[in-house]
DNA sequence: GGGTCCGGGATCG
DNA sequence: TTCCACGATCCCGGACCC
């Protein structure tokens, strides 16, 4: 869902009375003109959030994070006025430096168009079941709405609203359950039609992706506006649903537009430096992905600035006052700068999950929820082979406050056992506690040094797949031992590998030594183990849902050629190296990693075939 | 003084 | 009646260590 459905606005309508209006001040995030939110009766929204929020716990705890921001913002004024001239003039020069450098890195030749699925959750269930049309209705629960459709956001209800809100701003409001499986299914059919546009699309959620349709308009000789349509058509005869679309030269701006004439619209915004310029200088900063709720008061209250234009205007302060990465951040989207290169194939960092329940002291409780959640964290570690070192036990007290506590071990672990003692260790020491929430979350993974070779993707190895499919089974670790990632590749026979001479036979004798530990047999189980959730490849990590069955064989097929050639190039390379001494090659083989480079990879391509390039995102 | 880890926070969908 | 989720990423400041 947009995330902008969350924006805020604490805006004061007119007094015109004295009496006291203190929902006013109460900071929500439901209350900013959104799609399908025009007309809405802003204060009265306000109104009823605020008097059914005044007095929980979870209001109190929104004042304490109101104070503590108005703090934040309180020092950060007192700095700006300690700043002499001589600071001022000094932060000048390094941000029109910077400012500068930016601007000569903008890139115009590209063209980018973001999708976002209109309502998604919510119109698929009116797909599904035709007699919610025209009715006010949410998906989600009384504790949470995911999203809702345009005739529930005419009374204010919209996405990350508590259900009970909800219903109390809209009484007749239908509520529908999530059902996961049935937004995939549609997402899938979506994404078919991207990549029919750019086979190297990134998907940012279910319901909205990034699309280069720099190829296609150059071939077919067509606008990124006739694009835009053309693939909105084609996305509504796939699916039965509409969806809104934003072009322009650089993902940052194609989001922001893909808003602007939602729903069932698009705007374009052309390929030229003063119509972006002028573009971006009314563009109010809260419509920028990575600015949000506090982002924008402390912009606003302490610089006074409100759009993108301002950013610039204000660079020196903004050099000044935040940190190098953040001010250039700020000051690139004054610029209007955004991303153009293909984003990286990104390595997961982490892995967790949580439940909330109503708040307890009852240790036993807590017990028992440790070890669900620990059995939940291992198999979901298990799904994707991953062993972690890094153990973080979140807590939600009774008061709404978040505390985390994490721990590093000598070694890396997964079973349910090792992180239920751990976790269990990091409870007690927090305990007598009231809670309301307890989540784990595993990172540091054997991967980050190259375990299945999706940290570097220029290093995506046939062996590597092969192992990570192989290393699904359970594999006891040993606190005391080494690294078991190291241990468990070792069982890998390469032999297998450096005998196989034709595609598909290739990928059947690997499924077959893949499938020993998998009751599984024949194609479907390719699928299992190459398809990460029967969905992302594990060499590359290009995600290709189960509908793409040419595509996927494709895929599998590329992989193989690409193995086989390197195969060619250095088989005995490959076996007489250890694997340590290989993932060692690996990490200095990234060194190239955030220099700009793209390391060029050709594959045997006939006209029937997808380039293998096309399905390796670019590294910038 | 520069890495690394930890805890908190912001943001996104 | 119901009473503010969940999973993930990135960033920053402080503590700690060499």
């Amino acid at each position: 869902m947009a995330k902008s459905e969350q924006s805020s606005s604490s805006s004061s309508s007119s007094m015109v009375d004295s009496a006291p209006r203190p929902w006013e001040s109460y900071n929500t995030v439901y209350t900013n003109a959104k799609a399908g939110m025009e007309g809405v009766d802003k204060e009265k929204v306000q109104r009823i959030v605020y008097e059914m929020s005044k007095g929980s716990k979870y209001f109190e705890n929104e004042e304490r994070k109101e104070a503590y921001m108005k703090q934040k913002i309180e020092n950060m004024r007192n700095h700006l006025a300690n700043l002499k001239a001589t600071d001022i003039s000094h932060y000048q020069r390094v941000a029109d430096k910077r400012i500068a450098e930016l601007d000569t890195t903008r890139d115009l030749s590209r063209i980018w168009l973001h999708v976002d699925m209109d309502a998604f959750y919510a119109a698929v269930e009116t797909l599904s079941n035709p007699s919610l049309k025209g009715k006010p209705m949410a998906v989600g629960s009384m504790s949470m709405i995911s999203t809702a459709n345009y005739e529930a956001r005419k009374f204010g209800v919209r996405a990350a609203m508590p259900g009970f809100i909800a219903s109390k701003l809209c009484p007749d409001l239908i509520f529908v359950p999530t059902d996961f499986k049935k937004y995939t299914y549609y997402s899938d059919l979506t994404r078919k039609v991207y990549h029919e546009y750019d086979p190297n699309f990134t998907a940012a959620s279910l319901d909205e992706a990034y699309l280069d349709i720099t190829k296609v308009c150059k071939e077919r000789d067509l606008s990124g506006g006739e694009v835009a349509e053309e693939l909105r058509e084609n996305v509504y005869k796939a699916t039965g649903l509409t969806c809104s679309a934003g072009v322009a030269p650089n993902r940052l701006l194609a989001k922001v537009c893909s808003d602007i004439n939602k729903p069932n619209g698009q705007f374009v915004l052309p390929n030229d430096r003063v119509a972006i310029m002028t573009f971006i200088s009314s563009l109010p900063i809260r419509k920028i992905g990575g600015i949000g709720k506090v982002t924008e008061t402390i912009l606003k209250d302490v610089f006074e600035i409100k759009t993108c234009e301002d950013l610039l205007q204000k660079s020196s302060l903004l050099f000044a006052l935040f940190s190098p990465s953040s001010a250039e951040f700020f000051v690139s989207v004054g610029l209007g700068l955004g991303g153009t290169e293909a984003p990286n194939v990104r390595s997961r960092k982490s892995m967790s999950n949580e439940r909330t329940f109503s708040a307890t002291k009852d240790e036993a409780f807590f017990n028992q929820k440790l070890v669900e959640l620990s059995e939940m964290l291992s198999a979901d570690m298990e799904k994707e082979d991953l062993h972690g070192k890094t153990l973080t036990l979140k807590l939600k007290t009774a008061s709404f406050e978040v505390r985390t506590r994490a721990m590093t071990l000598q070694s890396y672990i997964r079973s349910s056992k090792d992180i239920l003692k751990h976790a269990s260790k990091l409870l007690k020491a927090e305990l007598p506690v009231s809670l309301r929430l307890i989540g784990l979350r595993m990172s540091h993974f054997n991967e980050d040094k190259g375990g299945s070779g999706v940290s570097d993707p220029t290093q995506r190895t046939l062996l590597n797949f092969i192992k990570s499919g192989e290393s699904n089974k359970e594999t006891v670790v040993d606190e005391e031992n080494s690294d078991p990632c190291f241990e468990h590749f070792s069982e890998i026979d390469d032999q297998n590998i450096c005998s196989l001479n034709d595609d598909h036979e290739n990928l059947q004798v690997i499924e077959t030594c893949c499938s020993d530990n998998n009751n599984e047999t024949g194609p479907s189980s390719s699928s299992s183990l190459m398809w990460l959730d029967d969905y992302k490849c594990l060499v590359c990590g290009i995600e290709l849902p189960p509908s793409f069955v040419e595509e996927r064989q494709e895929h599998s097929d590329f992989h193989l050629a690409q193995k086989l050639q390197q195969e060619e190039e250095s088989e005995q390379t490959y076996k007489n190296l250890s694997f340590k001494h290989r993932m060692m090659s690996q990490k200095d083989g990234g060194v190239e990693k955030g220099k700009g480079k793209k390391k060029q990879k050709h594959a045997v391509t006939n006209g029937d075939h997808i380039p293998i390039d096309a399905f390796f995102t670019k590294r910038s």
